[in-house]
RNA sequence: GCGCCGGUAGCUCAGUGGAUAGAGUGUCUCACUCCGAAUGAGAAGGCCGCGGGUUCAAUCCCCGCUCGGCGCACCA
């Protein structure tokens, strides 16, 4: 793909001004409005370095590099350089590219031959999968997807919270109150209620939660009663996940959890206590990293038995020794924070140099309108099934009004639905905290995935009107690009031309919402251009031109819903 | 108390050390005999939390404060 700011780096760094060329490249930027130009350079820091007014240094430079037929001028506005990009070169260049490209297009081999390890998802065994796993999961998934488009071997790992002390909670609840005949019936409402319950009962009798951690002790020495029923909560959580990865699209190449690594964290403890990084605390082993400003790292408890951090630890371990990363990211809530903070530190402690390619990509929290977070423990829940089921039954009322007569509709509800509640997700920043609320995620006007959806399904509606010699002259290339000039068409050309850079910047921040605000403004964009201009016009070249335009923002648009793991249907 | 994160239009949120801070939504208008109206156009709406500082230039960087969220040893 043509690079227009090298282009004009080179022309700058060729002036020999005092910078670099890449320094050159840093500084130029896309302007705020589009009749200030495509590029601009502005000349504030040349100034410093040549001791001369930036308006000159502008003018200067807009003199020497205007001449190259990839402009359509240079001018120079008070201490700006601004560049003009030639409307019939750009388009020519990005069109023949894409609908080259066709489903490829966004993609790069940058990262070829090299692993990377995502952690996401991980839901609790035994607890429902609800509202608020959705966040790992999405943005997890999508992280995958990007990493994948720009060649790298991605391993998704849903590493399940299948270990630890609530085990010993859920034991105890069933051996107390529990029946085999509700535990096959519903699974997960049961297993639930028998956790709210024992929450109840513990805050009146204390000595519940000794009997708990008790029955966690046995369960890790492998104690086989504890054991089977362990399994069997496992088992029956699992397909009820499954259900919900699905729907979503979503699959993983490791389901190694927590309780993968529990004959592996001996073997850590030992190392800790070698490296001479372990001491004990009120008659628990930490690591004390108060030096470092983060507390104590809580290693072993009291009874004996492990905790998360020592089977981050392991896992890390594991990961690196079997994948060996490049990078290693946690998809995981900020309130783990410190938590990851404490445990990147110990393997930093422990003489890991890989543990800064260990990233933590946390985000915020989503609580309930009146106020309370959600809690498994409460009963305070909403599964993402009715969601995700709410939101399909919601599309299909919607198609059954406007286009009833439309084939696979239930297929094609299925993708819209659920690709509005995954693009919503995918939408702000993920460090915000929001609100559920029913209303705004089954809302399928404005900046939602419907409308990018929409878009995609109108622009495949225009290339079916088209006759199929008309569509096979759009993919020899060979077509009147000055048709192509107008405001609405060269907005949409230099956003489609933008697509790969957005993926990388999407990835190097593992911010699947960069990419998502960039989709909407190529659908506003498109929707745009398809209301000012007719599409199929009786000039054939003009009506080859635009279809040319029309096949790319098509292929643009499904490629880049597929690395945030939506489907693009041909009609809605 | 200490630490981390957030505060931008009525609401939900983008945004960048630089040129007049942008969308969506809501409100009020307008546009379907015309390629899909889940659409497009227009109006209205802003001490970018407050106070200092750095800089030629700060909504953005630094310091203090304030409001909100989260976290701070036997949960994960």
């Amino acid at each position: 793909m043509i690079d227009y700011r090298d282009i004009i780096a080179d022309l700058i760094f060729s002036e020999n001004l005092g910078l670099s060329r890449d320094e050159v490249r840093d500084i130029i930027e896309i302007p705020t409005e589009e009749r200030m130009g495509d590029f601009a350079f502005p000349c504030f820091k040349l100034a410093k370095e040549l001791r001369k007014a930036p308006q000159m240094i502008a003018a200067d430079i807009a003199a020497k590099i205007s001449d190259c037929d990839a402009f359509e001028k240079v001018e120079q506005v008070n201490a700006y350089v601004n560049v003009f990009v030639n409307r019939s070169h750009i388009a020519e260049n990005v069109i023949e590219e894409i609908n080259d490209q066709g489903s490829t297009y966004g993609q790069t081999d940058i990262g070829a031959g090299r692993n990377i390890v995502v952690d996401f998802s991980s839901p609790n065994i035994a607890k429902p999968f609800h509202i608020g796993h959705i966040r790992s999961t999405v943005i997890g998934n999508s992280i995958c997807k990007l990493y994948k488009a720009l060649g790298y071997n991605v391993i998704g790992v849903n590493h399940l919270g299948d270990y630890g002390t609530q085990f010993g909670k859920m034991i105890v609840a069933y051996r107390k109150w529990g029946s085999e005949e509700d535990l096959v019936k519903e699974p997960i409402k049961t297993l639930l209620s028998y956790y709210t319950k024992f929450h109840e009962e513990a805050e009146k009798d204390p000595a519940l939660d000794d009997e708990a951690r008790e029955a966690f002790v046995r369960l890790e020495a492998g104690e086989e009663e504890e054991v089977k029923l362990w399994e069997k909560f496992r088992e029956y959580s699992l397909e009820e996940f499954n259900k919900v990865y699905k729907m979503l699209g979503i699959t993983f190449e490791s389901y190694a959890g927590e309780s993968f690594y529990s004959d592996k964290i001996p073997a850590v403890i030992e190392e800790l206590k070698s490296k001479g990084l372990i001491k004990e605390s009120q008659g628990a082993q930490i690591v004390d990293l108060e030096e470092y400003d983060l507390g104590a790292a809580m290693i072993m408890k009291s009874d004996g038995s492990s905790l998360y951090a020592t089977r981050d630890i392991a896992t890390a371990i594991y990961r690196k020794n079997t994948y060996d990363f490049v990078k290693n990211i946690y998809v995981v809530a900020s309130q783990q924070n410190l938590h990851f903070k404490q445990w990147k530190m110990v393997l930093k402690l422990m003489g890991y140099e890989w543990e800064k390619d260990c990233i933590h990509v946390p985000f915020g929290l989503i609580s309930l309108e009146d106020g309370e977070i959600l809690s498994t423990r409460k009963g305070k829940v909403i599964f993402l099934e009715d969601v995700l089921n709410n939101a399909v039954k919601k599309t299909k009322d919607i198609m059954l009004e406007k286009n009833p007569n439309i084939p696979e509709i239930d297929n094609i509800a299925h993708d819209v639905g659920i690709g509005a509640v995954v693009f919503q997700e995918l939408s702000n920043n993920r460090i915000k905290d929001y609100v559920f609320n029913w209303d705004k995620v089954l809302n399928f006007d404005g900046e939602t995935g419907p409308y990018v959806q929409y878009t995609h399904a109108r622009a495949s509606s225009v290339l079916r009107n088209a006759s199929p010699e008309e569509l096979n002259e759009t993919k020899t290339g060979i077509c009147d690009y000055s048709y192509l000039t107008g405001e609405t068409a060269f907005s949409l050309i230099k956003l489609l031309y933008r697509v790969p850079e957005v993926i990388i910047d999407a990835s190097d921040k593992y911010e699947p919402s960069v990419l998502t605000r960039h989709l909407v403004d190529i659908a506003q964009s498109f929707n745009k251009f398809y209301h000012d201009e007719h599409i199929l016009v009786d000039n054939r070249d003009e009506k080859i031109a635009k279809l040319s335009l029309v096949m790319a923002t098509k292929t643009v648009i499904a490629n880049c819903l597929a690395f945030l793991g939506i489907n693009a249907p041909e009609r809605m």
